[in-house]
DNA sequence: CGTATATTTGAACAGAATCAAACAGGGTGG
DNA sequence: CCACCCTGTTTGATTCTGTTCAAATATACG
C-alpha cells in the first residue's frame, strides 16, 4: 500500500526530466518494507520502474512452493507483462521509491516515441538475458555455488567491503530453489573457509572475494 | 550452414506479405538436421524467426555443463539479445525454414514502424513469460514431474495421441537439468505407470493424458 | 526482561548423480 | 538379406548432495 504520493514535478528535478522519458508518463509512489506493490494474478494495470531500494518478486505455485523470480534494484522495470495478469508479486523489500506508468499510457507512448520504445525494448532483453542467467545457475549449479553466487552479486553491487543482504534467508533460499537450512549451511561453510564473515544477520564482510568469486563462477 | 537461399518473393504468398511485417525484411534460409544457425559468443548480426522445424537453443560453460535454453517452434523469434553476442548457440533439430532479419535492419524498422515495435515487444514479453516458468519448473519440479511436464507440452502442441519427440535423452536431459540416465528412468517409470508407451525411441502414445497432466502440474 | 521470530545446527533420509555394464536401433557393407 | 558395428538408450549398484524433521540458539521487538 502506498504511503505517499510525491508529484513528479517536485520530485525530479527538470533536468533529470529531460533525460528520462519515463517520469513524465507516471506518478511516484513510496512503499514500506514488507508492503505489497502488485499481488501474483492481478490486473498487470500499471508498469513499475524502481528509482531507489530493493523489490522482490515472488510467485507462489499451487502447492504452497514459493519461487522469487529477481530481487530489483533503482533501474529496474517490473510488472512488465505478457498477459492481463501479474505472473509473480512484487514486495517491498526495504523502503522503496517506485515510478508507476500506466501500461497503457506506456504503450500508446511507445507507439510514437521511439526513446521509450527502444528504452522498453532494451530493459526486456536485459531481463531476458538475466533470467536466462539464473536459470543456468539453478539448474547446474551446486549449494555452496548457487550461495556464492548471490553473494558475489550483492558484493558486486555495494562495492564495498560490508555488504547489506535486504533478504531473510527464507527468500535467499526461494530465489536460489534451495531450503533454509541448505542456505544456512553454506553461509556457516562459507564462514569456516574464512570467505564472508557475518556481521550480524544480515550484513557480511567479505574476506576473500577472489574464492567467493571462484566459487561463484 | 545454410543449404539454400530462398527468395522471399518465391517462397511466400503476397497476402502473407500483407499480415506479417517481418517477411519483407529478411531472407529464407534452410537448414538441416544439426546444423548450427549460430554459435554462442557469435556477433548478434542477425535474428531469426523459426518457419518451420524444430531448434534449440543451447549454453555450454566454462566446466562443460550443457544447457538447453529452449526448443523452439514456427513463430518463434530467436537470437535476440541485449549485447553485442549470442549468449546461447541455436541448431536446427529438425529440417527447418528460418527467415533471417538483420538486427540493425529490424531495429531501424521498429523505430518507425509501430507494428514491428509491437510485435518485438509481444514476443519478447512472450519469451520472458517462457523462460521464467521454466524457471520455476526447474528449480522447484522433481525429475518426474519435470519430464512429465514437457512430454505434456509436447503432446498439447501435437494434438494428437502419438507424438514425435525430435530431441534426444540428452537434449531432454539438458534442457530438464537431469542426467541422461535419470530423464531415461522416469520415461520407464512413466511407461511401467500406464502413462506413455514407447513406439521406437522418439515416439511415444500418451495411454493416460489425465495421469500426465497431473504429473505435470 | 520476556516472548515471538529468524537462524543455525544435528541426524536420518530420499532423490538424483555417478560409475559401470548391458541392450537396442539404425545404418553399412559384405 | 543378414551380420556387424557404432551410437544412443536403458538398467543396475553405489555414492553423494540436499532435504526433511527436530531441536537448540540468536535476534529483534514490545
Amino acid at each position: 500500500m502506498p504511503l505517499s504520493v510525491v508529484n513528479p514535478e517536485t520530485s525530479a528535478p527538470a533536468a533529470a526530466a529531460q533525460t528520462d522519458p519515463l517520469s513524465p508518463l507516471g506518478v511516484q509512489l513510496r512503499f514500506e518494507r514488507n508492503d505489497e506493490i502488485f499481488a501474483q494474478e492481478d490486473d498487470a494495470e500499471f508498469v513499475y520502474r524502481v528509482e531507489s531500494g530493493v523489490v522482490r518478486t515472488t510467485r507462489l505455485a499451487d502447492d504452497g512452493r514459493r519461487m522469487i523470480g529477481a530481487f530489483h534494484y533503482a533501474g529496474d522495470l517490473i510488472g512488465l507483462e505478457d498477459g492481463e495478469t501479474h505472473m509473480f508479486s512484487a514486495e517491498a523489500l526495504t523502503p522503496c521509491a517506485l515510478l508507476a506508468v500506466r501500461r497503457s499510457t506506456l504503450e500508446a507512448e511507445a507507439e510514437h516515441n521511439g526513446e521509450v520504445a527502444h528504452l522498453l525494448w532494451t530493459e526486456g532483453l536485459r531481463r531476458l538475458r538475466e533470467v536466462q542467467s539464473h536459470l543456468v545457475h539453478i539448474g547446474r549449479k551446486s549449494a555452496i555455488e548457487r550461495v556464492a553466487g548471490i553473494l558475489a552479486e550483492l558484493a558486486g553491487r555495494d562495492g564495498r567491503e560490508e555488504v547489506d543482504l535486504p533478504m531473510s534467508r527464507q527468500d535467499i533460499a526461494d530465489y536460489l530453489s534451495l531450503t533454509i537450512e541448505t542456505v544456512s549451511r553454506m553461509f556457516s561453510q562459507l564462514q569456516a573457509r574464512k570467505v564472508i564473515s557475518l556481521v550480524g544477520l544480515r550484513r557480511m564482510r567479505v574476506c576473500n572475494p577472489d574464492a567467493l568469486q571462484r566459487l561463484a563462477a
